[in-house]
DNA sequence: GACTAATTAAATTGCGTGTTTAAATTAAAA
DNA sequence: TTTTAATTTAAACACGCAATTTAATTAGTC
């Protein structure tokens, strides 16, 4: 058995770092593969020599794009198991808000434009690696509403706390290299002077709300909840 | 001077119809001119020759659909003016809830996509729109909190709350008539259990679960607040 | 130096898109 | 009814790019 050529691994990384970053601008159908075989700066066929076809590659870069995105944000922040379910349940905050927040994490960029507009490509492998994390999640907050929580309670709780860290999704800034969007008039969505405060801020203050919140809102469900069995 | 002749006001009105369910379904690169003159059953040329360009036509459906939408769904959920804060926030709470969920709405599908892919083309007729009612909930909130709030927790207050209500969106059932989309694959966006779950409960159930949230984190704030100055 | 993985340029194949024009049609005004 | 201009229409225009394949070449590896 032959070893693999390492000029072809290489290649194949740079495929897959110019994808990630030109479907995170672009989306799947604006990007082309032309586009991405120049900032790789391969040939226009290396494509389909590595990957097969675009749709292929794209599945890959979404993947690649997760799995660094995790290595570099571990999902529970580096809070240990036995810590209580309140710093455990802010670890799993910050992790999401940092892999959100940092502009060299494509990952959120694809997904978001994914979801807007939606190839299906991505559907299986997505399931498959968000699935774990959003359980985690809900057992966390299962955990910190107490036993009388019903499943849709926790539904809830859980959908809330989520939607405060995907908020910030918004603070990202825009970048559309090569696009054909009209960058003169393009839109910095939402309120520009409330990006520019929670940029200023910093991920721990944000999280810091979010908690702020979240808790308060667990806190008076277990309250209700006390109050309808007595 | 003379009168406009009907059939032309319909035709017009036609390809309002049609190019907001298009562009929402389609994004703008994606949706094509003669795909919204098919569904208006109008000939090719009516797009210019009403709008000049498909992309003035594409701010002109953006305002079509705004106004539609805040018709049926008023910003204050007809909560008068002089009732307590908390009725108000839940009013525009209710509100815009109503619109996101409104599967007739297509206001939000439109400036979902626009903020994944942006064109720039909707960023005047968008801030116009929308700042006033950004600056209602604004108001809203800080009446909530009181004097003693900085304008940082005014707009963090804010922005978790627009979250929460957000957060909805992903229940929406995505469309996709003649799209190049794999349908087959097509994801159902975040947990499919959970969309079930929510559009079960229905938005009054929905609403009270975002005001719970919201007050109990305002009166947290508050808390904070007092335990500062004293 | 033989083998084959990797690269390359060029060709293949395929499909549209937004916009304009000029002629035909139609509804309303005179 | 005639006039008139708003509307509709079909066809043409003009611009353009996309993904993939092929066959020849280059360059590591054994």
């Amino acid at each position: 058995m032959r070893m693999k050529r390492s000029d072809g691994v290489e290649t194949r990384q740079k495929l897959l770092e110019a994808a990630s970053n030109i479907f995170a601008d672009r989306g799947y159908h604006d990007a082309t593969v032309a586009a991405i075989c120049k900032m790789a700066k391969a040939n226009i066929a290396a494509v389909n020599y590595y990957f097969g076809s675009k749709e292929e590659l794209y599945a890959e870069a979404w993947r690649y794009t997760f799995e660094l995105t995790h290595e570099k944000h571990p999902h529970d922040d580096g809070v240990p198991a036995t810590a209580p379910a309140e710093e455990r349940l802010r670890g799993a905050v910050r992790s999401l808000m940092k892999r959100i927040l940092d502009p060299d994490s494509r990952n959120f960029d694809i997904v978001h434009k994914e979801i807007a507009n939606p190839t299906g490509l991505l559907h299986q492998v997505m399931t498959e690696s968000i699935e774990p994390l959003r359980k985690n999640f809900q057992s966390l907050v299962k955990e910190l509403l107490g036993d009388g929580a019903t499943e849709e309670m926790v539904m809830l709780c859980e959908w809330s706390v989520h939607s405060m860290c995907l908020g910030v999704m918004f603070c990202r800034e825009p970048k559309y290299p090569n696009s054909k969007a009209n960058i003169k008039n393009m839109p910095k969505v939402g309120c520009p002077k409330t990006r520019e405060v929670f940029l200023s801020m910093g991920v721990d203050a944000l999280v810091d709300h979010v908690m702020l919140f979240s808790l308060a809102g667990i806190k008076e469900f277990r309250k209700q909840l006390a109050g309808a069995v007595s």
